[in-house]
DNA sequence: TGTGTTCCGATAGAATGTGATCGGAATTGT
DNA sequence: ACAATTCCGATCACATTCTATCGGAACACA
């Protein structure tokens, strides 16, 4: 038996956590005929580097989709149906000659999609991929302004930079994506920096609308972005669950399911 | 066994990575018939060309090889030879725990690929690309800083963002990649937009490097970065006219030929 | 023949990866 | 609340790999 790059080993584990969702050290150890010790460092890499979330006895996948791996494509298509639908159901919102912003995520990705052929349209986003979507459709009317920053796994740009690229501009219509909401925490993201990005984006818009799927229901992120009312509007799926659906609609000015 | 030549070598690396996804030192140096440090030779100038990632032990091939436009990649083919050798010398200059900037070009994205390898760096460009090339060698050790703005079509973010994002950075060390110098004009781009980040760039750096290769001698862009004395080193390629060596090495401290 | 130049192999020292051990922290069971 | 168990991080020893040089062979060019 050949040994194995470390890197290849790497790759490993989060294949394994794809499927599984949760690996447990010791089980590892034993599938990759390596120490214990060596999974540990492993794991620890790949935490530092983002890619996973260190659990006692273990790990799992983080919540946020890493845009880098074949994951992220693979994801968008996996839910591709509400994701499409959400997306086109915001994308009905974009008028010509309007300014919008887009965090980094697959629905704001798939709306992305949708908006390269409209005219005169301004887009802000954090997320370089979503850029490269506008980049490549090369509509001449269009004007694509990307914010600065350190780029985390999920490709957004966050830090410093993008609260004060974030802070310069006004927009008329902001598309957030997030990665859980419930009543108590609001809407909520794994990722701190994203969350303070994401409150940039907030105010830096007249009008903000959340696009999340149905799945994101129930699910709290490490840390708060914005409490439920403080939107103006939530584009979900049909699917969601209709008692989430009662509680938005007392909170929200405006719950649209695509 | 017939000896075998380097171009030949780097054909069947290329060709194995392909196959196994992963190569190993030792084995490649096996089948190859060569010695390990002949393989570690391929692999660097490969690694440095982009063709593939380096990890401990052998080599994988890039994560994203869709980030990469084929006219792009083209481009830098055509001239790789002074070009590479202007951004190995270049390289050469940088140490770990720097913090470099980097402008949007075809001679800084090869000093960029020369440069995932290095520790505790901490690196500001203003080219998506160029920051991908970092994003791909997934470097924990590497900090890397992408300013905002718009996108030119030479792949450069610039505008009031990325005047702010420059502004509240200072690096080390800046190369900085031009269209055209000449003795009267200095240096120079075609882009006004393009020449006023560049001079951002140049503000934020304690020491300024231009990298570029004999053919930009003689050429005048439409706009004035920064006249020929006002920047610490030119590091250009042997080819350079020597007419152009001497009035060159008149202006500035350091003319250096890759 | 002499002189570079380029390519390759060898070696040494530095850096990194790996496994074992152990004290202490976290978790679980009662 | 307490003990047993499991898990974790730090550290050491060892193995592997990497980088930086050095010197030699092959080749080109006067």
């Amino acid at each position: 038996m050949t040994e194995m790059l470390a890197s290849a080993r790497h790759q490993r584990i989060l294949d394994a956590l794809r499927e599984r969702e949760q690996v447990r050290v010791t089980s590892l150890a034993a599938e990759l005929g390596v120490s214990e010790m060596t999974v540990r460092r492993d794991l620890n890499t790949l935490a530092a580097r983002g890619a996973l979330v260190k659990v006692h006895g273990g790990a799992t996948l983080d919540a946020a989709p890493t845009s880098n791996e074949p994951g992220f494509v693979h994801k968008l298509a996996l839910e591709s149906g509400e994701k499409q639908a959400i997306a086109q159901t915001a994308a009905g919102l974009v008028r010509p000659g309007m300014s919008i912003a887009l965090n980094s995520g697959t629905t704001t990705y798939a709306l992305a999609a949708q908006c390269t052929g409209i005219k005169d349209l301004t887009v802000v986003t954090n997320s370089p991929r979503i850029a490269e979507v506008f980049y490549a459709a090369a509509n001449p009317s269009q004007n694509i302004i990307l914010t600065g920053g350190i780029r985390t796994i999920s490709d957004a740009l966050v830090g410093p930079l993008s609260l004060s690229a974030l802070g310069q501009l006004h927009v008329d219509l902001l598309f957030l994506g997030v990665h859980g909401m419930t009543a108590e925490d609001g809407f909520t993201t794994p990722n701190m920096l994203e969350a303070q990005t994401n409150q940039a984006f907030i105010k830096a818009a007249a009008q903000q609308i959340i696009v999340a799927d149905h799945t994101k229901w129930g699910v709290t992120g490490l840390c708060q972005i914005v409490p439920l009312g403080q939107v103006d509007a939530l584009i979900s799926g049909h699917r969601l669950d209709p008692e989430a659906q009662n509680i938005l609609r007392q909170s929200l000015d405006s719950l649209i399911l695509a």
